[in-house]
DNA sequence: TGAAAGATTCGCT
DNA sequence: GCGAATCTTTCAG
């Protein structure tokens, strides 16, 4: 963990560089494949959490699986909002989902958030999930949302350095990008709109997704 | 006003 | 690996 702890360290001493709203790719794809290798900030009561993202899943304009496909209501309209703005549901009843809009504003598309590797707050993860073991504690987007503490509320906020939840760079690229369908949707389940980091273990899904082509 | 579907997770076999 | 739990939103009648 002697890895984990120098990160860690320069998570807590803000060594990162905060990325602003302006540096994020507004077409959808080329932000879910962006925002991979890239550090999530989460700053509330208890602490810091952060975490380096490692799987998206891209919901373009015209998407059918995107929950826009039916026009703007109340529910989704965060994804309507420009490049940046965050888009919170509830799923099954039970996970919060925590997705970054996309795209100019005004068409409806997003990116899903789909799992972390921790990097900073691992106590405030494990008190808040009620488990201990590390590698489960962010795999999954249900799992990440409570990790990090993600609740209806940040639904519409903006995206914007120094605000409770942002994104940081700290120079080391992803690698090792691949790609399959996504998880979960019934509707364009045949396009290859999820990306992840292979070989990390906080990757979900099925192996046979996961695996080396 | 009622019914159905849903970007999931967890536990058990 | 499979199936139940769980509840909000949306659409149809």
């Amino acid at each position: 963990m002697a890895a984990g702890s120098a990160r860690q360290s320069r998570v807590d001493e803000g060594e990162l560089r905060a990325l602003n709203p302006g540096e994020l790719p507004t077409a959808t794809i080329a932000l879910a494949k962006f925002l991979l290798g890239k550090i999530l900030v989460r700053d509330s009561a208890p602490g810091r959490v952060a975490g380096r993202i490692v799987e998206t899943e891209a919901y373009p304009p015209g998407d059918e699986a995107c929950h826009a496909r039916s026009g703007r209501t109340p529910r989704n309209a965060s994804l309507f909002l420009p490049t940046g703005h965050v888009y919170v549901y509830r799923a099954y009843g039970i996970s919060m989902m925590l997705n970054i809009a996309s795209e100019i504003g005004g068409v409806g598309a997003g990116v899903l958030i789909r799992a972390l590797e921790p990097i900073a707050g691992i106590d405030i993860m494990r008190r808040r999930r009620g488990i201990e073991a590390v590698y489960r504690l962010t795999r999954g987007p249900g799992c990440l949302a409570q990790a990090f503490s993600i609740d209806p509320t940040l639904d519409g906020t903006v995206y914007a350095p120094g605000n409770a939840l942002w994104f940081a760079d700290d120079g080391v690229p992803a690698s090792r990008i691949g790609s399959s369908v996504r998880i979960g949707i019934t509707r364009n389940a045949d396009r290859r709109w999820r990306y992840f980091v292979r070989g990390n273990r906080w990757v979900s899904g099925p192996a046979r997704l996961n695996a080396d082509p």
